[in-house]
RNA sequence: GCGCGGAUGGUCUAGUGGUAGGACCUGAGCCUUCCAAGCUCAUGGCCCGGGUUCAAAUCCCGGUCCGCGCACCA
């Protein structure tokens, strides 16, 4: 696989370019909304790129929902603004830009006031703040060192901001990940999972962001598809079973290496990799183990892939570990999926401002039993005695049996009223003293995130699988896609115009169809040009019929192989059984 | 958002102040007993807006989009 591939990519012009005019014409991805001048960032999946988009989410899903015995959820892909409150993506998501007026360039306002003086944290100032700050300071461009006082420091937040329902009194956005969606219904996706960690939740599904500068066409777009999974374990109990992936060879670019001149990647297993501790936590070790054969079913050349660790900087306050997989595209590397360790902060937050519980019990093996001072407080006493500060009282009543239970041994209790010490008799308090059973505590379970990029695999499996090649001294561009996610799985033709064989062809296709097969049909010029036509776009086989089709006894065709051009002749009889069998790789091409 | 470069049928491209040609593709037909062959015919185009001009696809300005660099990528 790697040898064509590299030879593709060493001379002429970069296989991106040759990439981008194949899918504009074939029908994979071209930009939308063309009739209007287009819009930048956004891009349309043609026949063919729909299909292919559609059998690696599918494989995906088998691989990360099926598989792995989670649950695929479907959550709206607009939110309200409390969510990315507590997300905290309505602040973070937010970037202050000045502009110098000078030299044009523009500038994270906060990372100027940071170089330049003694805030550390300038992001969170107020914009009048960061404004003033600057012209207090007399800061200068970094760029050309031209004044930026009095320039004005605009916000852009990458969210897509929209309005819900009539008027603008319920402002939402369009989700920039998936992921909220799925932290949002935890205390109801614990119900499904009957209470039981872990337990792991996936999303297929759009995601929104306002990008300042989309680029590389739909590498990075302002509208994309992730695939996500959130694995929620228990902190403390829970493991995965590395024995399953133990074996799987990783190439890994820890942050150790990266930082170093001559870094390299590590050719390893995962097992050794979580013994030398070079990932730091097994989850996403598990996941990385996982998702790197899944990567290579799909068509993602493996001597263009690897696993890089997110450098201490790169990565977010609560993450204790994140690696990326990332895949090279013409001497670049682009990140495909992101495996991070997230703790319980993202359950935390969504608690915290919810007030809703987002946490699992978790059961003790014996319960306990804990002996726990209470007060019944006589309200027909308090009532009268101290009228508005009576709940202030029982307040402090409990917070006293909580920390000082001898206090209420004698017959009074003193307690601490505005700093008027008051005495109330024990009798009138309902203290008591009694033995509990606790079975077990609420835990907020941690996060395993594993993010995939779907476009970007689209593009990635399309490059990796580009080749160009020499037929009978005719040059050839094809795509050497697995059959797995190819979008058209065979073509079928008849030799030449002759009723005969074109009414034997149609059968064909109908059978081929009703075994649920993605069948094209092509009667137009000569055959050559029909192979030549299913070459690029990646069409695995050919079944071809002739006049030995419809003159013999036992009818045959010829199936014709797209990677070599080898051709074997079939009867027609097992021609939807042995194809299938062969998409579900049950049986190679070679073995007919 | 800034800078540089670009935008001509579906795709790739030639070209000039007087509204365009090629190649491939696509469709119809002929030919053809397995790899982009040949022949005939057909469909289809100057990114948008403004300006200069008798006349703008061409020159100028603005916009949109694309590529690259900078910045950005929670």
């Amino acid at each position: 696989m790697s040898e064509t591939a590299n030879a593709t990519e060493t001379e002429g012009e970069p296989t991106s370019e040759k990439l981008v005019e194949l899918a504009k014409r074939r029908g994979y991805f071209f930009q939308s909304s063309g009739s209007y001048g287009g819009v930048g960032g956004f891009y349309t999946f043609g026949p063919q790129g729909a299909a292919l988009k559609g059998n690696v989410e599918d494989a995906w899903r088998d691989r990360f929902a099926v598989a792995e015995g989670n649950m695929e959820i479907d959550a709206p892909t607009i939110m309200p603004e409390p969510v990315f409150e507590a997300s905290g993506h309505l602040e973070g998501f937010d970037d202050m830009l000045v502009e110098c007026p000078d030299c044009g360039e523009s500038h994270r306002a906060d990372h100027v006031v940071e170089d330049d003086t003694e805030y550390e944290d300038a992001e969170s100032l107020p914009i009048p703040e960061v404004e003033e700050v600057i012209a207090e300071y007399e800061l200068v461009c970094p760029s050309c060192g031209a004044g930026l006082a009095g320039q004005a420091v605009e916000a852009f937040n990458l969210m897509f901001a929209t309005n819900i329902g009539p008027g603008d009194s319920q402002p939402g956005y369009l989700r920039p990940e998936t992921a909220q969606g799925i932290f949002v219904e935890f205390p109801r996706l614990k119900e499904y999972a009957r209470n039981q960690l872990p337990f792991g939740v996936t999303q297929i599904g759009r995601a929104y962001r306002n990008e300042i500068s989309p680029r590389r066409s739909i590498i990075r777009t302002r509208e994309f598809t992730q695939a996500e999974l959130e694995y929620f374990v228990d902190p403390e109990t829970d493991e995965p079973d590395l024995e399953r992936v133990e074996n799987v060879e990783v190439a890994l670019y820890p942050a150790s290496e990266q930082q170093t001149d001559d870094g390299e990647v590590i050719e390893t297993t995962v097992g050794a990799a979580v013994e030398e501790g070079v990932i730091g936590d097994p989850w996403v070790a598990y996941f990385l183990g996982v998702a790197k054969p899944w990567y290579e079913s799909v068509g993602v050349d493996m001597d263009r892939f690897r696993f890089r660790q997110h450098l201490s900087g790169e990565r977010a306050h609560y993450a204790a570990d994140c690696w990326d997989a990332e895949s090279e595209i013409d001497g670049n590397w682009i990140e495909l999926a992101g495996f991070a360790y997230r703790s319980d902060y993202d359950l935390s937050k969504h608690a915290e401002h919810s007030g809703d519980r987002f946490t699992v019990f978790r059961q003790y093996d014996e319960p306990k039993t804990v002996e726990r001072a209470t007060v019944d407080p006589d309200m027909s006493y308090l009532g009268p005695e101290f009228g508005g500060d009576a709940q202030t009282v029982v307040s402090e009543l409990e917070a006293l049996a909580g920390r000082d239970r001898a206090a209420f041994e004698g017959d009074a209790v003193e307690i601490d009223l505005e700093g008027e010490t008051r005495e109330i008799p024990v009798e009138k308090t309902g203290f008591a003293v009694e033995e509990e059973t606790i079975a077990g505590e609420h835990v907020t379970p941690h996060v395993v995130e594993p993010s995939f990029g779907v476009d970007r695999l689209v593009y990635t499996v399309l490059h990796h699988a580009y080749r160009e090649d020499e037929v009978d001294g005719e040059e050839r561009t094809y795509l050497e896609l697995p059959p797995e996610v190819a979008p058209t799985f065979v073509g079928v033709f008849p030799l030449q115009n002759d009723a005969d064989l074109e009414a034997q062809a149609d059968e064909i296709v109908d059978d081929l169809r009703e075994a649920g097969l993605s069948v094209s049909y092509d009667d137009s010029g000569n055959i050559g040009r029909r192979y030549r036509r299913q070459d690029e776009v990646g069409t695995p086989f050919c079944v071809t019929v002739d006049y030995e089709t419809i003159e013999e006894d036992q009818t045959t065709v010829t199936v014709r192989e797209r990677d070599t051009t080898a051709q074997k002749r079939l009867s027609v009889d097992e021609l939807a059984e042995t194809l299938t069998a062969i998409r579900e790789g049950d049986l190679a091409f070679d073995e007919l």
